[in-house]
DNA sequence: CAAGTAGTTTAGAACCATTTTAAAGTAAAA
DNA sequence: TTTTACTTTAAAATGGTTCTAAACTACTTG
């Protein structure tokens, strides 16, 4: 595999855990996985890593741009007093939620929804940042 | 107050706990909060109330529908080896994201963006539920 | 190649938000 | 009033993630 020229382009020492991994992770399928799942395949390739590595690569991963991580937007769980159906602004540097009125939105093309499922509901987010 | 009808009229036994919280949270004001937020708001109105009990009130609120909690898809870290900038579809049932392109989604109208603040991104989230 | 050094892996401990446990307390029902 | 179901609580448990610090390994330099 040319996998451990993709870690150095990346600037990622190809070290044998990492060599692992993206041969998990980069043959071109894209998915979508907990640092659990991957050590779980990372046993069923026949190795053994250790948690805090799975979690160590996966940050130099994505701090090289290799993978992403979904956004949560909360560590914490947040509540809301507001309980109309509503969409936010999140501050990033503060975490902060601002409420976004439904009517303030219009979605006009929605993508195709799979087959056996209905759209239970949208939710937006407009992530904010000082301007300059 | 009238909160402990409030509380009476969702279902709720309105007790000495309970009354306080709707007290803080149920006065008109929108607000976002944690757990924490609250259980210190507590502690200045000049009551004390164990962390255990913040939390069985809160859910208890957000079952009768008086306060919502915001969605936060992922209890758990969830990386993405499609690292272009993308939209989900999240089944509600099992936590699955499937990835929907960008040029799926069209946001015709945007609301205003907070003063001194620029849109750093938009995240939207389609929630699926088994048709049927 | 050495030898040095900077970066990496690891087991295990720590962290921390949230839930569970189980016992004592309280509100509503009978 | 007595009973019953529900609620509160301190403390322990849980579980995902990060930290610690020691062993290891990839790269650099001579
Ligand atoms: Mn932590
Ligand atoms: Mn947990
Ligand atoms: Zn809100
Ligand atoms: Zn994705």
């Amino acid at each position: 595999m040319d996998n451990k020229i993709k870690l150095r382009n990346a600037g990622l020492r190809p070290t044998k855990q990492r060599i692992i991994i993206a041969d998990i992770l980069l043959n071109g399928f894209n998915r979508h996985f907990t640092a659990e799942n991957l050590q779980n395949e990372i046993s069923i390739s026949g190795n053994k890593m250790s948690i805090a590595t799975v979690y160590n690569c996966l940050k130099k991963f994505k701090n090289a741009g290799l993978i992403k991580q979904v956004e949560s937007y909360t560590d914490t769980a947040i509540f809301d007093t507001n309980n109309v159906s509503h969409h936010h602004f999140l501050n990033e540097e503060t975490g902060e939620l601002i409420d976004i009125d439904n009517n303030e939105i219009n979605l006009i093309k929605l993508p195709d929804i799979p087959k056996g499922f209905i759209n239970s509901g949208v939710d937006v987010i407009i992530k904010l940042k000082k301007n300059n």
